[in-house]
DNA sequence: GAGGCCATGTAATGAGTTACATGATTAT
DNA sequence: ATAATCATGTAACTCATTACATGGCCTC
């Protein structure tokens, strides 16, 4: 069903063709959160139009359809967000990495730990540009702004992480 | 294919049974990485029989079967670890919900917040028993150490993360 | 007019969940 | 004996990816 939210909640931001929220898809939520293709997005916009949480409104050239949210839509995604927030899907291949870490040898895992540390660095270096983009007070609040904060906080974390592990592995060379 | 190696990072660890191998998936790496069901295990252990990634090394009463990996299964797995750590497969049904709190009007949002904080604390103190169960000189490194001290370290980041947003909410009250 | 992007769709396949189904062993 | 746990499997369904398919619009 998380599907079905997110789209929502990309529409409550602001209306969008499926065109759109297929590339929406690939930039933040998608990399980070919650990814679809553009072939799940046309038949589940059309699914949300016959359970009316979602209308079009303007149809454009090449069949292009604007959709918007309904009041039933919105209300669906705000209840979607009350109800408990605890262990929904988890599915994250990075850190099933990190759980099998154990099974390379002590030097092996150190260049794999180098690696994460530079790849936490870079993503974290994009997400600064983001919040930097957002503090420009000619936004007030977008979807994005939580996310990219909490985006900052995280990869912080990995960086720390990667860090440690590599000390702790015993081999203290820094960048 | 993600599947395929957490079973035999797993089974790197030590040798299992399928119904082994799913209370496992329910613990750490299910709760954080990657979750599978029984109904998916067991075909999956199958295959990589046929493949000789693993082997049957015991039969045990009511169609017990306890697996290893193969040296072929270990270096598939060591070259997986190997292989590109960016951008795998990312499903977090968590930060889903948090890229689209900016639905709810600031007053609900400071409430979901506290729950966020709250849910945060409370897994952090879960991994902090963890990590303190690992401290025991009795284990040297079991599969979970990097993992939880991970999760550490992001759990904290996610309560930080909570806290920061609940006081640009405007509300100050903490704890 | 050729190549790139806009724009939507369907079909085939694979991955994952829920439900159905069975039966042995252990503890109370 | 009854319930809980051990132990494995299959079938039906839903969710997600890859591949196939079409065509308009815009720029060079």
């Amino acid at each position: 069903m998380s599907l079905r939210y997110a789209l929502l909640g990309l529409l409550n931001d602001r209306q969008a063709s499926g065109y759109e929220l297929t590339q929406r898809f690939n930039a933040g939520i998608g990399k980070y959160a919650w990814s679809a293709k553009h072939s799940q997005i046309y038949p589940e916009l059309r699914k949300l139009e016959e359970a009316e949480l979602v209308e079009v409104v303007e149809t454009g050239t090449r069949g292009k359809r604007i959709y918007a949210l309904t009041e039933t839509g919105r209300h669906e995604l705000r209840s979607w967000l009350h109800s408990e927030w605890g262990q929904g899907t988890v599915r994250n291949e990075f850190l099933l990495r990190l759980f099998l870490l154990s099974a390379l040898e002590p030097d092996e895992r150190v260049r794999v730990l180098h690696g994460v540390r530079d790849y936490a660095a870079a993503r974290l270096a994009e997400v600064n540009a983001i919040l930097e983009w957002f503090a420009d007070p000619e936004f007030d609040e977008s979807v994005g702004a939580y996310a990219a904060k909490y985006g900052q906080f995280s990869l912080e974390a990995m960086r720390s992480w990667a860090d440690w592990a590599i000390t702790e592995q015993g081999d203290g060379s820094s960048d």
